[in-house]
DNA sequence: GTCTATAATTAGATAGAC
DNA sequence: GTCTATCTAATTATAGAC
């Protein structure tokens, strides 16, 4: 009589999987679009089985809107955001002020997940159900929040004459990019951009360029001159 | 007797198909990446056959390389560089007057061809041949043009204080990224960016944000308010 | 040079044992 | 819930007729 084939098969944990799945679907979608992202790879990188992702998630296209989601939240929180939207209050000063120091979180933000700003170009290219969801869930309340804390910025003189409409995209644009391509910047400069040096330096850069109406004195801190 | 199968093959014109397929490979590579693209939806969407990719290049890499090369050869000629490259004898002022201008056709260029980006944020996420290549022969050119130049600018006081080295990403992010969302901005605004409106305005924008120096008086024209 | 046919890989999703 | 095996479809590259 036969023996029965003994199979080995040694469990993995479980417990975090559905976390760490969305950690690496970030970096496979960042770097290689939704369409050229491949759910194997995703969950060999973490030692998981191809399968389990859509145990997990319903299909590729859910473990996608997880991980943005997950992404945004994560931006939110790092943002800190109530302390500008809520400042209709202040004065224009205290407002340029506080726009200036979220303008430092974004910079860190951006600098640790350049992913969100690469799953943006990739999605945005075409027109499709991922981006529309995309546009009106995540991106048009910060659009739509940092129109008229801007249009007041410049209307005090202290902001740089850019549209309301252009801002948004003047400001992710400038602030990302350099950390997007940080491989690009390490081969061109010699330095990774993602240190506390550069991204001080960018921020600086920014505020200066968007703010150049902002008197920084109350630190003691003189505007950075390059 | 069986009469040999009648095969009907109608043949395509072929006078200009390497550039047609050259342009049809920016678009597909623009969208899903390298990886992402298929050569057959590239053939296809000239009416051409997969096979002939193979024939009329070496591979997908030879014509993706071509297809690089073609566009930044387009740039090149878009920005006419020659006036503010040489311009070394130039005084801070005509050099700011001609880096506007310059501003200008950029802004033109990123927003009839969002590809140029769109490829480099792909190829950028992760090192490789591809990065190192496009790198090297394309992107440090400029990089390395543009240093000297800025640095001049600020220390005149008509630039924004940005470090030399970080100003080519500032520069590139500022004005390219609404081009490379315009559907995400379409969505958004109701208005296409790439409109002559649009660019006028973001022009006008950047030039102010990076050259609040500039006078602009000689033309007449006022700077942009919002 | 154009085109058909196809080889060799690889993709996402699913069935079913455990 | 984990894991193997497999299905269907799509990928690039190539062979060879015309």
């Amino acid at each position: 009589m036969k023996q029965p084939p003994v199979i080995v098969r040694t469990r993995r944990d479980q417990s975090d999987l559905r976390e760490r799945l969305i950690a690496a679907a970030l970096q496979e979608f960042a770097a290689h679009g939704f369409v050229g992202a491949s759910t194997r790879t995703i969950a060999q990188s973490i030692g998981a089985h191809q399968p389990q992702i859509n145990y997990h998630f319903e299909s590729k296209e859910a473990l996608w809107r997880a991980a943005i989601d997950h992404l945004f939240v994560t931006m939110r929180e790092a943002l800190t955001l109530p302390a500008v939207v809520s400042a209709e209050a202040l004065d224009t000063t205290e407002l340029a002020l506080e726009f200036a120091a979220m303008l430092r979180r974004l910079v860190k933000f951006v600098s640790m997940h350049p992913e969100l700003n690469r799953i943006m170009v990739h999605e945005t290219t075409s027109p499709g159900p991922r981006l529309e969801w995309l546009t009106e869930c995540h991106v048009r309340p910060y659009f739509n929040g940092l129109r008229p804390l801007w249009k007041k910025l410049v209307k005090a003189g202290i902001a740089a004459p850019i549209d309301d409409r252009l801002i948004h995209y003047v400001l992710i644009g400038a602030s990302s990019l350099v950390f997007v391509n940080a491989h690009e910047f390490s081969a061109l400069v010699g330095e990774a951009p993602t240190s506390k040096k550069w991204v001080k330096r960018h921020a600086d850069g920014l505020i200066a360029m968007l703010l150049p109406g902002l008197q920084t004195t109350r630190s003691g801190k003189a505007p950075p001159r390059n």
